[in-house]
DNA sequence: TCATTGATGCGCT
DNA sequence: GCGCATCAATGAT
């Protein structure tokens, strides 16, 4: 059975719409032949020039230019000089805008993420934070400003829809750096009751 | 609660 | 250029 692989129009919608769309859809990478898999089920929308959580609100550096480039890119970059976090660009060019995908349920490839995940025993734990499921699925560095709509070492597979009844929001996680008014936005998504979202 | 870890960006020479 | 504070997190304690 084969699943459709999301294209570009779906990341040409408006990010929150996007944020809340990508949940239930599957994320695929391509390891050494082997496909590693999992549901998204937790995302954080960070949406333009104002809101000060987004990296790219201190203006265009090398690092967020990805995120003024065209939708359905990867902006993927380092962060406490461990762990890599893996962003999908939305919004037309020049407006910089990504969701960051924060939680999986692993699907396929359990134990090859085993692996990757050093430690990691209960499946539960392979993919359930933004640095957990980049190691799991080995993103890097490599995979910055990557199009994934080519189909080929990392994209998106069409799921099963969640209702936004079946969907939860909340305020995003770590920046603390943040206007209040942007800590206060709920633009944090996940599937209820989902027991793979970040702790 | 705390140590880990290195790229990034800012403020200065 | 150079030094320094900061960080879309995690795991151990």
């Amino acid at each position: 059975m084969t699943h459709k692989i999301i294209d570009r129009d779906f990341f040409s919608q408006p990010t929150l719409t996007v944020a809340r769309a990508l949940l239930g859809q599957r994320l695929v990478r391509m390891v050494k032949g082997e496909r590693l898999s999992g549901v998204i089920v937790e995302s954080e929308a960070y949406f333009g020039p104002d809101d000060t959580a987004n990296h790219a609100s201190k203006g265009r550096t090398a690092r967020t230019e990805v995120m003024f480039g065209p939708p359905g890119r990867t902006y993927v970059y380092l962060i406490y000089g461990m762990y890599y976090m893996l962003n999908l660009v939305t919004e037309p060019e020049s407006f910089p805008a990504a969701v960051l995908i924060r939680a999986l349920e692993p699907v396929e490839g359990l134990n090859s993420m085993r692996r990757y995940r050093q430690g990691a025993k209960p499946s539960v734990s392979l993919t359930n934070g933004p640095g957990k499921l980049s190691q799991a699925l080995q993103i890097d560095k490599t995979l910055h400003n990557w199009d994934v709509t080519f189909g080929q070492r990392l994209w998106l597979e069409q799921g099963q829809p969640v209702s936004d009844s079946a969907i939860t929001t909340g305020s995003r996680v770590g920046i603390s750096y943040a206007a209040p008014k942007d800590q206060a936005l709920p633009w944090r998504f996940w599937i209820s009751g989902s027991k793979f979202v970040s702790r």
